[in-house]
DNA sequence: TAGATTGTTAATCGATTAACAATC
DNA sequence: TAGATTGTTAATCGATTAACAATC
């Protein structure tokens, strides 16, 4: 899932393993929200009602980093989620560019989890003229013809495709030959990619896929 | 993660593990996309490249039900999406509701990809007064007033949120007074709902968070 | 035949869970 | 104190991988 993908990992230098840094971030997005309804503290069990993690599994992942807790009492949710972020190193600002201004790039750069998660949109780009210049959030949408350069002179190595399928595999050798590394696949194509460049391919309606899977017989 | 739930599951009555059926709904995404290119078969290296997952633990997946393959040659992209199918019993037509046309719910509902897996998007629900009676794909949407008649009316058990984060939890409250019990939130919003109903919260930049995680130092 | 790729074994590793003492 | 909840142990289970014989 989500799925889950298996790269090296380099334990003992600070980073966690795979699966626990998923955990994580999810727990990380409840805590956030819990703290915007107003709750100062938390217990592994609440935050397993949310995430469908096991508590004791909760506790475990906290535990490899430290006594984060009180007994009998729980969690400071400002306590961890600043312990959370330590770990996750997403105390940083991360550049990204945002290739396609459809509807489903206009819902990514619109969400407001990025700014609290310390991700800058640097440039959305978008072929279709009509849109050049207006605002998705606070970013006024570019020509495609920039994308090159601007990826380039801002040494931008994570792009996001929300493109259709057809143009996926032309905007991701741009993408590329600017300098990208990582890349977003929104789209449904398969990418065909150098070595040193690593895809992550989602897309909301494969996940509802999944979703559905365990509860439809 | 996609990300990963962890549902009961009752082997030996046809039903496959988590991980399992994770991993094969990805197949299924992948041999899809190949044949639309044209390809006639693959091998279990080729699906690797594309999805992330080790070759051999793609080759045990399969062998789990059956040995669908030819030594020296590959798999037929055609026999295995037919065994895939099967497996996850995605073959009958799914009706969902989706609730809220504005980007999300837009990019949801004109995803082909509902369509090549047989969920029919069987209505489409909007507070938003001027949007009501536009079409998305081939469904006009609705006013939100007749959401709950309708969804009783056609039985429908599965629930989609695309609405902002502050209507999410009266939008659960509603589908779930109507019978639906799965409810896929794509707000950030926690909802609580009672222990016969399941949520699934996912969400494009939460995910774009979790894959940045693994590559950005 | 020669090369390629499956199906399967065996060994390892990490995830998951129940249970409970510690302690707030 | 009494009740609640953490932190941790121990035991189990499933996922992952390398390796290779089987065979197309």
């Amino acid at each position: 899932m989500l799925q889950s993908a298996n790269e090296p990992i380099r334990l003992g230098e600070g980073r966690v393993g795979v699966g626990v840094a998923a955990r994580l971030s999810r727990y990380l997005q409840v805590l956030t929200q819990a703290k915007k309804m107003g709750k100062d503290r938390i217990s592994s069990q609440e935050i397993a009602d949310y995430t469908n993690v096991n508590a004791t599994q909760i506790r475990r992942d906290f535990s490899n980093f430290g006594k984060f807790g009180k007994r009998g009492v729980g969690y400071s949710i400002d306590g961890l989620l600043s312990e959370i972020r330590t770990i996750l190193r997403t105390q940083g600002q991360h550049n990204i560019a945002l290739v396609g201004a459809g509807h489903l790039g206009q819902a990514i750069a619109g969400s407001p989890i990025f700014a609290e998660h310390g991700i800058h949109i640097a440039g959305v780009y978008e072929t279709d003229a009509s849109k050049v210049g207006q605002l998705i959030g606070d970013v006024a949408i570019s020509p495609y013809a920039n994308l090159t350069d601007e990826v380039r002179d801002r040494q931008i190595v994570v792009g996001v495709l929300a493109v259709p399928a057809e143009a996926a595999q032309k905007v991701a050798n741009d993408l590329i030959e600017a300098g990208v590394r990582i890349i977003f696949n929104y789209s449904e194509a398969l990418l065909d990619v150098p070595p040193d460049v690593t895809v992550h391919t989602s897309n909301p309606a494969v996940e509802l896929l999944h979703a559905l899977y365990f509860h439809l017989g």
